[in-house]
DNA sequence: AGTAATATGTTGCATTAAGATACAATTATG
DNA sequence: CATAATTGTATCTTAATGCAACATATTACT
């Protein structure tokens, strides 16, 4: 309805199609020129232009032919020679801000992660200025002073409600409440770079759909479960925000029970509310979220209640949510997402109980990459912002 | 994510320029070409070519200053001429096929409605090919000729679950499956023009987002309530369909109660449960919607209750759904809308209390002006695409 | 009233990027 | 070994926007 209404003019289509080169390459890895055009829907001799200058800025490369002779072309004609991304061109760092650690990723032009570092961090304990200067001070120590001019980004992620130009209105966990992380952050860099604020669970999806392309089509959501529960939506590839970056926080949703009663969906499928439940049936002390998905796999009657109540409860939420957004697809991730291949079937039963027998099911997925975290998605979103027109690449135009 | 990986060419960025003038004239109503050039952030000379072109192709006009000599211009400097879009230029139909009856609206290329037409229908008793055919008769019969050249697209609205490609694949209200009604108007019509299918909730949300541009900001859900209730999302203007259009269809979200004895929400806050429960308490017979209104507003305790339990229910329906999407407002609509005025404050004390306090209600709208129901929004629909790139007006281009 | 200031619309020219075409280079096929 | 197919590049054409200048129309100021 309303974005395509600032007009393009010819320095900036060569951005624009600069920028779908980019996404291009990114998305598929290696392409030839003429791959590109194709994709593109350009003139051979326009790609190659493209990539001229692409190659001239130091983003694009030829690939040196590692395997000497690459028989059965299958396709006559002569080959294309490859193109890549130089990965090294630029680097961006995603940084979350959690309860109990900080975690700071590094990623470059390729999408790659090259840098992980975790730190344990009392978070209700510092406030959001400490807290910001000490992640920026993690993330680059020990950077070399070349890599820190290659930076291009910082992505912050943390659990908290975030207005439309990056102020925190509130993060209950951390103890914080109006502060704007993108200023505090400004402040604290050594070099001027943009910087990006987003929701944990925000971030989580944006960084889960960019490792996986098929999540980019129709409506995902994400559900991330550890102690607490929360979520993101992507449609067609694109976070869906909500007015308070909210969206897909689903851990506070009412599940049954009447008014009074009212328990929300971390109450019931959440880490500790399972290790409680379990505990309170298995004598031992201490038994941990591993010996209870190994008592469920052997089918200890008591452990196996445990899960039928926790799928019930999330197919549940899910059903009453995929009425909302009627999603495609649901990812499940965070630990205790090891749980769902264990009563996947039991999970579909009742999600299909909760609604009409007409009402399609979504697609249910297991993540089991979610090694770093909200940091990654946070790194994504800057490096997102590098292939978009808001790149910092073309400042100063008009 | 996967958005701008096509190009543009010079050919293509004069249509995108042109679409953005009409879009921009569309919104403002009448605009100089000096405005034109500010809002697309073109040259002024780049502007004026472009309404030349628009000129020629009788889509644009100067207004014919109707007021004789406007004073007080406030502003110094060479006055500009003031553009309008030409309505007569082309026309759409949206056509809505209910349960009960089919309603046909023409609009012109301001988006303003110039034709209505409604007729009862059983819409149970046909099936889709015969209820198509009755639907277009009704729509073109008795428009001239002429219209019919200027006709631009048809837009259709039924209450179903649609695929992407415009399949229905299950109207349960009118007890059709799998009909590609796109198919079937196409053969239908005795022009060939666009024809787009949707959902009537959506179609809705549309029309609505199309009279209040402060709609097409951030999230909005549009609720409608009548003895069904649907509803539709739009985010930042745009339509969140879903898998299967049915994004937005909360009609069918339980509501308390533990399992077995779940409530739907359309089972609750309908127009024909509001209308038993009050059958019920009052021994009149007969008594209408209208009446249950002014008891309510004189304080019948009966009707205040069934109003209190209507404002329960909705109002927790439309928390747990502020949970999932974050709405930024939510639009009620549809006749029993009329009853939010009288319980506003127990409908938002409600929702507060069925949420943490921390977390931000969505501004609450009363929606006054639902009187083509969703046969307007499935006319903007075309209408849209219309002012879109993939506009017939580019047909026979690389 | 008369002049300066300001804004609009138009015109001619420069810039820029993409398309078209042709051609050399390189591979598979028969 | 000739032919077909495909790629990458160079040259020229086409088209759209930007720029600067100018005539025009209106307000503001002296």
């Amino acid at each position: 309805m309303n974005d395509p209404i600032v007009a393009s003019s010819p320095k900036k289509i060569r951005q624009n199609n600069e920028i779908a080169a980019l996404r291009a390459l990114h998305r598929a890895g290696r392409l030839s020129r003429a791959d590109l055009a194709r994709i593109m829907k350009l003139n051979r001799s326009s790609s190659g232009h493209i990539i001229a200058e692409l190659t001239a800025d130091g983003l694009v490369r030829e690939v040196e032919e590692e395997e000497p002779v690459r028989k059965s072309h299958a396709r006559a004609g002569r080959p294309g020679v490859l193109l890549e991304l130089v990965p090294q061109a630029v680097l961006f760092v995603g940084i979350e801000i959690g309860v109990e650690h900080i975690t700071c990723v590094e990623i470059d032009l390729a999408g790659t992660v090259v840098n992980v570092k975790t730190e344990p961090f009392d978070g209700p304990q510092h406030n959001a200025e400490k807290a910001i200067r000490h992640a920026i001070d993690l993330s680059l120590s020990g950077m070399p002073k070349d890599s820190l001019r290659r930076l291009e980004g910082v992505g912050i992620s943390t659990p908290s409600q975030l207005s439309r130009d990056g102020t925190i209105h509130l993060a209950p966990l951390l103890g914080w409440k109006n502060v704007n992380l993108v200023e505090l952050a400004r402040n604290e860099l050594p070099v001027k770079v943009p910087v990006m604020v987003e929701n944990d669970a925000n971030a989580f999806a944006i960084g889960a759909g960019y490792s996986g392309p098929e999540l980019n089509e129709g409506v995902t959501l994400f559900v991330v479960m550890e102690s607490g529960v929360g979520g993101g939506i992507l449609v067609e590839g694109r976070l869906l925000r909500g007015a308070h970056g909210l969206a897909g926080e689903i851990g506070h949703m009412y599940i049954g029970g009447e008014a009074g009663s009212e328990q929300n969906l971390e109450q019931i499928v959440g880490l500790s509310s399972i290790l409680s439940s379990y505990r309170a049936v298995t004598d031992r002390r201490g038994t941990s979220f591993d010996d209870f998905l190994a008592d469920v796999r052997d089918r200890a009657p008591d452990a196996v209640s445990i899960a039928e109540n926790w799928a019930k409860a999330l197919g549940y939420a899910l059903a009453q949510i995929c009425r909302v957004i009627d999603a495609d697809r649901i990812v499940l991730g965070g630990s205790v997402a090891k749980l769902y291949p264990l009563v996947a079937a039991r999970l579909t039963a009742h999600m299909k109980s909760a609604q009409e027998p007409s009402f399609p099911l979504p697609t249910l997925l297991l993540n089991r990459e979610a090694i770093y975290g909200s940091a990654f998605g946070a790194a994504c979103m800057v490096h997102q912002r590098y292939l978009s027109p808001e790149s910092n690449r073309f400042v100063g135009d008009a």
